[in-house]
DNA sequence: CTAATTGTACTATGCTAACTATTACAAATA
DNA sequence: TATTTGTAATAGTTAGCATAGTACAATTAG
Protein backbone atom coordinates (compact mmCIF):
# COMPACT_ATOMS: atom_id res chain seq x y z
CA UNK A 1 0.00 0.00 0.00
CA UNK A 2 1.64 2.67 -1.47
CA UNK A 3 0.36 6.57 -1.27
CA UNK A 4 1.78 9.54 -2.55
CA UNK A 5 0.37 13.22 -2.15
CA UNK A 6 1.07 15.74 -4.90
CA UNK A 7 0.52 19.07 -2.92
CA UNK A 8 1.12 20.94 -5.94
CA UNK A 9 -2.21 19.57 -7.40
CA UNK A 10 -5.27 21.28 -6.04
CA UNK A 11 -7.13 17.80 -5.68
CA UNK A 12 -7.76 17.65 -1.64
CA UNK A 13 -5.51 15.63 0.18
CA UNK A 14 -8.50 13.32 1.93
CA UNK A 15 -9.79 12.80 -1.80
CA UNK A 16 -6.29 12.20 -3.13
CA UNK A 17 -6.17 9.26 -0.75
CA UNK A 18 -9.65 7.80 -1.65
CA UNK A 19 -8.65 8.34 -5.50
CA UNK A 20 -5.77 5.97 -4.90
CA UNK A 21 -7.14 3.12 -2.74
CA UNK A 22 -10.32 3.08 -5.46
CA UNK A 23 -7.47 2.70 -7.97
CA UNK A 24 -5.63 0.01 -6.24
CA UNK A 25 -8.76 -1.69 -6.12
CA UNK A 26 -9.76 -1.33 -9.12
CA UNK A 27 -6.56 -2.90 -10.77
CA UNK A 28 -6.75 -5.40 -8.36
CA UNK A 29 -3.78 -4.60 -6.16
CA UNK A 30 -6.19 -4.91 -3.08
CA UNK A 31 -8.55 -7.14 -2.79
CA UNK A 32 -10.89 -8.26 -0.15
CA UNK A 33 -9.91 -8.26 3.09
CA UNK A 34 -6.30 -6.80 2.40
CA UNK A 35 -5.70 -4.43 5.69
CA UNK A 36 -5.35 -1.13 5.00
CA UNK A 37 -2.35 0.93 6.68
CA UNK A 38 -4.17 2.17 10.01
CA UNK A 39 -5.14 5.96 9.97
CA UNK A 40 -1.78 6.86 12.57
CA UNK A 41 0.89 4.92 10.48
CA UNK A 42 -0.67 6.27 7.29
CA UNK A 43 -0.80 9.56 8.74
CA UNK A 44 2.74 9.70 10.29
CA UNK A 45 4.01 8.32 6.85
CA UNK A 46 2.53 10.97 4.35
CA UNK A 47 3.25 13.67 7.57
CA UNK A 48 -0.18 14.77 7.63
CA UNK A 49 -3.17 14.93 10.44
CA UNK A 50 -4.53 11.52 11.50
CA UNK A 51 -7.86 13.74 11.16
CA UNK A 52 -7.47 13.44 7.34
CA UNK A 53 -6.50 10.47 6.56
CA UNK A 54 -9.38 9.27 9.01
CA UNK A 55 -11.70 11.91 6.79
CA UNK A 56 -10.77 9.64 4.04
CA UNK A 57 -11.20 6.48 5.77
CA UNK A 58 -15.00 7.63 7.03
CA UNK A 59 -16.35 8.33 3.36
CA UNK A 60 -14.87 5.11 2.21
CA UNK A 61 -16.46 3.32 4.62
CA UNK A 62 -19.74 5.58 3.48
CA UNK A 63 -19.53 4.45 -0.10
CA UNK A 64 -19.19 0.92 0.88
CA UNK A 65 -15.47 0.53 -0.45
CA UNK A 66 -13.76 -0.24 2.89
CA UNK A 67 -14.85 -1.86 5.89
CA UNK A 68 -13.97 -0.44 9.22
CA UNK A 69 -13.65 -1.56 12.86
CA UNK A 70 -12.02 0.11 16.01
CA UNK A 71 -9.30 -1.61 17.34
CA UNK A 72 -8.53 -3.69 14.64
CA UNK A 73 -7.99 -1.74 11.09
CA UNK A 74 -9.81 -0.96 8.00
CA UNK A 75 -10.18 -3.73 5.70
CA UNK A 76 -11.06 -3.88 1.83
CA UNK A 77 -14.85 -4.63 1.63
CA UNK A 78 -16.68 -6.34 -0.95
CA UNK A 79 -17.28 -5.13 -4.59
CA UNK A 80 -21.26 -3.94 -4.05
CA UNK A 81 -22.94 -0.55 -4.38
CA UNK A 82 -25.80 1.19 -2.84
CA UNK A 83 -27.15 2.93 -6.03
CA UNK A 84 -29.48 2.11 -8.59
CA UNK A 85 -27.88 1.06 -12.04
CA UNK A 86 -29.89 3.96 -13.67
CA UNK A 87 -28.10 6.48 -11.46
CA UNK A 88 -25.15 4.76 -11.82
CA UNK A 89 -25.07 5.37 -15.38
CA UNK A 90 -26.27 8.81 -15.43
CA UNK A 91 -23.45 9.81 -13.41
CA UNK A 92 -20.61 8.00 -15.69
CA UNK A 93 -22.72 9.27 -18.75
CA UNK A 94 -22.63 13.24 -17.20
CA UNK A 95 -18.85 13.01 -16.62
CA UNK A 96 -18.25 11.07 -20.12
CA UNK A 97 -20.24 14.04 -21.94
CA UNK A 98 -18.07 16.72 -20.03
CA UNK A 99 -14.73 14.67 -21.37
CA UNK A 100 -16.29 15.06 -24.91
CA UNK A 101 -16.68 18.86 -24.79
CA UNK A 102 -13.30 19.05 -23.05
CA UNK A 103 -12.19 17.03 -25.81
CA UNK A 104 -13.51 19.19 -28.61
CA UNK A 105 -12.04 22.29 -27.46
CA UNK A 106 -9.15 20.72 -26.92
CA UNK A 107 -9.19 19.68 -30.99
CA UNK A 108 -9.21 16.27 -30.12
CA UNK A 109 -10.65 14.10 -32.88
CA UNK A 110 -13.18 11.21 -32.04
CA UNK A 111 -10.80 8.29 -32.94
CA UNK A 112 -8.22 9.76 -31.05
CA UNK A 113 -10.07 10.24 -27.89
CA UNK A 114 -11.23 6.47 -28.62
CA UNK A 115 -7.94 5.18 -28.32
CA UNK A 116 -7.43 7.13 -24.78
CA UNK A 117 -10.86 5.22 -23.78
CA UNK A 118 -9.64 1.86 -24.95
CA UNK A 119 -6.58 2.73 -23.28
CA UNK A 120 -8.27 3.74 -19.91
CA UNK A 121 -10.42 0.94 -19.89
CA UNK A 122 -8.02 -1.97 -20.36
CA UNK A 123 -6.17 -0.73 -18.06
CA UNK A 124 -9.04 -1.57 -14.92
CA UNK A 125 -10.71 -4.29 -17.13
CA UNK A 126 -9.82 -7.10 -14.22
CA UNK A 127 -12.48 -9.29 -13.47
CA UNK A 128 -12.64 -9.13 -9.41
CA UNK A 129 -10.97 -11.98 -7.43
CA UNK A 130 -13.09 -13.63 -5.09
CA UNK A 131 -10.99 -13.23 -1.59
CA UNK B 1 -27.84 31.63 -25.20
CA UNK B 2 -29.76 30.45 -22.07
CA UNK B 3 -28.09 29.35 -18.89
CA UNK B 4 -29.34 27.31 -16.00
CA UNK B 5 -27.88 27.42 -12.55
CA UNK B 6 -28.31 24.69 -10.07
CA UNK B 7 -27.93 25.45 -6.88
CA UNK B 8 -27.69 22.47 -5.53
CA UNK B 9 -25.44 21.40 -7.20
CA UNK B 10 -21.73 21.61 -5.46
CA UNK B 11 -20.00 22.95 -8.55
CA UNK B 12 -19.22 26.30 -8.23
CA UNK B 13 -21.89 28.89 -10.18
CA UNK B 14 -19.06 30.42 -12.53
CA UNK B 15 -17.52 26.97 -12.97
CA UNK B 16 -21.20 26.02 -14.29
CA UNK B 17 -21.90 28.98 -16.62
CA UNK B 18 -18.13 27.56 -18.24
CA UNK B 19 -19.62 24.48 -18.40
CA UNK B 20 -22.42 25.43 -20.66
CA UNK B 21 -20.73 27.92 -22.53
CA UNK B 22 -18.27 25.25 -23.50
CA UNK B 23 -21.32 23.11 -24.17
CA UNK B 24 -23.11 24.71 -26.57
CA UNK B 25 -19.83 25.59 -28.85
CA UNK B 26 -19.04 22.08 -28.48
CA UNK B 27 -22.84 21.45 -29.57
CA UNK B 28 -22.51 24.24 -32.90
CA UNK B 29 -24.91 26.42 -30.57
CA UNK B 30 -22.46 28.93 -30.81
CA UNK B 31 -20.14 29.55 -33.31
CA UNK B 32 -17.24 32.24 -33.76
CA UNK B 33 -17.66 36.00 -33.32
CA UNK B 34 -21.41 34.98 -31.82
CA UNK B 35 -22.17 37.39 -29.14
CA UNK B 36 -22.18 36.33 -25.34
CA UNK B 37 -24.99 38.14 -23.05
CA UNK B 38 -23.03 41.11 -21.23
CA UNK B 39 -22.11 40.82 -18.03
CA UNK B 40 -24.68 42.63 -16.14
CA UNK B 41 -27.33 40.98 -18.47
CA UNK B 42 -26.73 37.54 -17.74
CA UNK B 43 -26.50 38.55 -14.00
CA UNK B 44 -29.58 40.20 -13.70
CA UNK B 45 -31.04 36.88 -15.44
CA UNK B 46 -29.41 34.89 -12.96
CA UNK B 47 -29.75 37.01 -10.25
CA UNK B 48 -26.45 36.61 -9.29
CA UNK B 49 -23.39 38.66 -8.49
CA UNK B 50 -22.15 40.45 -11.72
CA UNK B 51 -18.29 39.09 -10.45
CA UNK B 52 -19.29 35.65 -10.44
CA UNK B 53 -19.89 36.33 -13.85
CA UNK B 54 -17.26 38.48 -14.75
CA UNK B 55 -14.83 35.51 -13.30
CA UNK B 56 -15.93 33.25 -15.81
CA UNK B 57 -15.66 35.25 -18.83
CA UNK B 58 -12.51 36.29 -17.30
CA UNK B 59 -11.59 32.21 -16.87
CA UNK B 60 -12.86 31.58 -20.53
CA UNK B 61 -10.59 34.26 -21.65
CA UNK B 62 -7.91 33.20 -20.22
CA UNK B 63 -8.39 29.94 -22.05
CA UNK B 64 -9.09 31.69 -25.34
CA UNK B 65 -12.48 29.85 -25.88
CA UNK B 66 -14.02 33.92 -25.77
CA UNK B 67 -12.45 36.97 -26.62
CA UNK B 68 -13.96 40.70 -24.70
CA UNK B 69 -13.55 44.14 -25.60
CA UNK B 70 -14.61 46.47 -22.93
CA UNK B 71 -17.52 48.47 -24.00
CA UNK B 72 -18.46 45.73 -26.97
CA UNK B 73 -18.96 43.17 -24.95
CA UNK B 74 -17.44 38.88 -25.31
CA UNK B 75 -17.65 37.14 -28.49
CA UNK B 76 -16.82 33.91 -29.07
CA UNK B 77 -13.22 33.09 -30.34
CA UNK B 78 -11.75 30.75 -32.64
CA UNK B 79 -10.70 27.06 -31.78
CA UNK B 80 -7.46 26.62 -31.25
CA UNK B 81 -5.79 25.39 -27.97
CA UNK B 82 -2.88 26.84 -26.46
CA UNK B 83 -1.51 23.40 -24.87
CA UNK B 84 0.82 21.15 -26.93
CA UNK B 85 -1.18 17.86 -28.11
CA UNK B 86 0.88 15.58 -25.73
CA UNK B 87 -0.40 17.65 -22.94
CA UNK B 88 -3.78 17.80 -24.34
CA UNK B 89 -4.14 13.89 -24.54
CA UNK B 90 -2.18 13.23 -20.57
CA UNK B 91 -5.19 15.74 -19.55
CA UNK B 92 -7.97 13.57 -21.08
CA UNK B 93 -6.34 10.10 -20.63
CA UNK B 94 -5.68 11.15 -16.76
CA UNK B 95 -9.77 11.89 -16.85
CA UNK B 96 -10.56 8.75 -18.24
CA UNK B 97 -8.75 6.50 -16.21
CA UNK B 98 -10.39 8.09 -13.45
CA UNK B 99 -13.91 7.06 -14.95
CA UNK B 100 -12.74 3.38 -15.65
CA UNK B 101 -11.84 3.55 -12.00
CA UNK B 102 -15.50 4.83 -11.35
CA UNK B 103 -16.74 2.23 -13.43
CA UNK B 104 -15.53 -0.78 -11.55
CA UNK B 105 -16.44 0.27 -8.45
CA UNK B 106 -19.85 0.92 -9.80
CA UNK B 107 -19.97 -2.55 -11.18
CA UNK B 108 -20.42 -0.91 -14.57
CA UNK B 109 -18.89 -3.72 -17.50
CA UNK B 110 -16.45 -2.37 -20.16
CA UNK B 111 -19.07 -2.95 -22.88
CA UNK B 112 -21.65 -0.70 -21.06
CA UNK B 113 -19.06 1.97 -20.45
CA UNK B 114 -18.37 1.74 -24.29
CA UNK B 115 -21.85 1.88 -24.87
CA UNK B 116 -22.05 5.24 -22.88
CA UNK B 117 -18.54 6.75 -23.99
CA UNK B 118 -20.13 6.14 -27.76
CA UNK B 119 -23.80 8.08 -26.92
CA UNK B 120 -21.22 10.84 -24.98
CA UNK B 121 -19.40 11.56 -28.23
CA UNK B 122 -21.37 10.86 -30.51
CA UNK B 123 -23.64 14.19 -29.66
CA UNK B 124 -20.48 16.12 -29.19
CA UNK B 125 -19.03 15.12 -33.11
CA UNK B 126 -20.17 18.71 -34.72
CA UNK B 127 -17.45 19.71 -36.97
CA UNK B 128 -16.47 22.95 -36.48
CA UNK B 129 -18.10 25.41 -38.74
CA UNK B 130 -16.45 28.25 -40.03
CA UNK B 131 -17.32 32.02 -39.22
C1' DC C 1 -18.72 65.37 -28.96
C1' DT C 2 -21.67 63.29 -25.40
C1' DA C 3 -23.84 59.87 -22.86
C1' DA C 4 -24.66 55.23 -22.17
C1' DT C 5 -22.84 50.58 -22.33
C1' DT C 6 -19.36 47.09 -21.38
C1' DG C 7 -15.54 44.38 -19.46
C1' DT C 8 -12.29 45.04 -15.90
C1' DA C 9 -10.18 46.23 -11.34
C1' DC C 10 -10.31 46.97 -6.61
C1' DT C 11 -11.60 46.68 -1.61
C1' DA C 12 -14.33 44.72 1.93
C1' DT C 13 -17.33 41.14 3.97
C1' DG C 14 -19.49 36.56 4.93
C1' DC C 15 -19.45 31.79 4.26
C1' DT C 16 -17.85 27.09 3.65
C1' DA C 17 -14.45 23.37 2.84
C1' DA C 18 -10.01 21.61 3.85
C1' DC C 19 -6.42 20.96 6.98
C1' DT C 20 -4.08 21.10 11.38
C1' DA C 21 -3.70 20.44 16.48
C1' DT C 22 -5.19 18.32 20.53
C1' DT C 23 -7.82 15.49 23.62
C1' DA C 24 -10.82 11.82 24.67
C1' DC C 25 -13.47 7.50 24.10
C1' DA C 26 -14.98 2.69 22.95
C1' DA C 27 -13.91 -1.55 20.64
C1' DA C 28 -10.49 -4.93 19.42
C1' DT C 29 -6.10 -7.01 20.15
C1' DA C 30 -1.88 -8.97 22.42
C1' DT D 1 -4.47 -5.38 31.60
C1' DA D 2 -2.15 -2.43 28.49
C1' DT D 3 -1.81 -1.22 23.81
C1' DT D 4 -3.67 -0.36 19.38
C1' DT D 5 -7.35 1.19 16.49
C1' DG D 6 -11.11 4.00 14.34
C1' DT D 7 -14.05 7.62 15.82
C1' DA D 8 -15.65 12.04 17.78
C1' DA D 9 -15.36 16.66 19.27
C1' DT D 10 -13.46 21.30 19.74
C1' DA D 11 -10.67 25.12 18.14
C1' DG D 12 -7.90 27.66 14.93
C1' DT D 13 -5.90 28.77 10.12
C1' DT D 14 -6.09 29.09 5.26
C1' DA D 15 -8.10 29.28 0.69
C1' DG D 16 -11.93 29.44 -2.57
C1' DC D 17 -16.53 31.10 -3.68
C1' DA D 18 -19.88 34.58 -3.71
C1' DT D 19 -21.76 39.16 -2.59
C1' DA D 20 -21.72 44.38 -2.33
C1' DG D 21 -20.21 48.58 -3.91
C1' DT D 22 -17.35 51.83 -6.45
C1' DA D 23 -14.53 53.27 -10.16
C1' DC D 24 -12.15 53.23 -14.70
C1' DA D 25 -11.09 52.83 -19.72
C1' DA D 26 -12.65 51.38 -24.14
C1' DT D 27 -16.47 50.97 -27.19
C1' DT D 28 -20.79 52.17 -28.99
C1' DA D 29 -24.99 54.94 -29.98
C1' DG D 30 -27.08 59.35 -30.27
Amino acid sequence: MQIRIDNSSNRPVYQQIIDQVKRDIALGRLIKDDKLPTVRELAAQLAINPNTIAKAYRQMEGEGIIVTRPGAGAFVANLDSSLSRVVRKKLLSDVLERIAVEAYHMQIDRQTLLELFNNAAEKFNVPPRKG
